[in-house]
DNA sequence: AACCAGGGTGAGC
DNA sequence: GCTCACCATGGT
């Protein structure tokens, strides 16, 4: 990989990067706008552009090196996948899986925005978890996500008005605790457990949940989000005893270790796509 | 008109 | 510990 900074522009080569599958179509992140084959966001305050190249990416509106340091690591871009891939020789689905979606990665994004998004998705689809977030954003964000600040303010009654029935009192009520001295940014320095209690403190969150802030939200890349995608496929191709869902969570992290979650996204994403068969007689033949 | 979507919660065992 | 009805909303 090659990194070159320069005219509020930093360049990056020799890299595997798929930016529309990854910012839009991965339902790990809901806010990137796409147009004309560029896409664009504010995370953190940083609004910037990424414009695919066919080596890597551009990336317009970045002013110094802690803006290049950012999105050095919004993007993880200081891991392998190859040689994850390559790892997975004990689960051959798991290997095709990420070999089917070569360029898509998984985010660094900041606690707080993992957390509002993946509220709104539980019992919800990615179509109307991104029409909500983009709401959220349009009328109380100035660009990016509502601060807990901010969305202490909001009413419920606003909320629902917006589309987020009854997850609309778990956004408040956690938004006031994260206000109120919830330690949202230092769970990034605790462990997987300990991070994973304290996020279940908050109305709204769940195992899953607090799976996905923790893979998406804190760099922990052993975190095994089990929703309902994950769940069939798991049980088609690797755990066809498992009972529950906390049981698939728990010997997935055994068999895929410390970046089980990077295999659960290239998992989850094909199984969506149909890459990926989830009936007994199917296979993983591309469709 | 039921069923589904990147589930969570509280009640009742 | 476990199971289950219920929870808004929009799309099929």
């Amino acid at each position: 990989m090659e990194i070159i900074l320069g005219g509020g522009e930093m360049r990056v080569r020799d890299v595997r990067f798929d930016a529309a599958l990854t910012l839009v179509e991965s339902a790990q992140v809901f806010h990137w706008q796409e147009e004309s084959g560029a896409f664009s966001a504010k995370v953190a305050g940083r609004a910037v552009r990424v414009i695919p190249r066919p080596d890597g990416f551009l990336l317009a509106g970045v002013a110094d090196e802690a803006d290049a340091a950012f999105w050095r690591r919004y993007f993880d871009l200081d891991r392998d996948y190859t040689a994850l891939a390559a790892g997975l020789r004990a689960y051959p689905t798991a290997a095709r899986a990420m070999a089917l979606l070569p360029g898509l990665r998984v985010l660094n994004q900041p606690p707080w925005e993992a957390l509002v998004a993946f509220i709104l998705s539980a019992n919800n689809n990615v179509g109307r978890i991104r029409g909500l977030v983009n709401g959220l954003i349009k009328r109380y964000g100035e660009g990016g996500f509502p601060s807990p600040e901010r969305l202490v303010t909001i009413s419920e009654g606003e909320l629902r008005a917006l589309g987020c029935g009854y997850r609309a009192p778990y956004l408040l009520q956690t938004a006031r605790m994260v206000r109120n001295g919830f330690p949202l940014e230092a769970l990034a320095g605790m462990s997987g457990v300990e991070a994973h209690e304290h996020l279940l403190e908050l109305p709204g969150v769940g195992d899953k949940v607090a799976d996905c802030v923790q893979l998406f939200g804190l760099g922990q890349r052993d975190a095994f989000p089990v929703d309902v995608w994950v769940e069939r496929l798991m049980k088609r191709w690797f755990l066809p005893e498992a009972r529950d869902r906390r049981e698939i969570r728990r010997r997935a992290r055994e068999m895929f270790g410390a970046q089980a979650g990077i295999v659960q996204q290239s998992l989850f994403h094909c199984a969506r796509l149909g890459l990926i068969s989830l009936e007994e007689d199917g296979s993983t033949e591309a469709v």
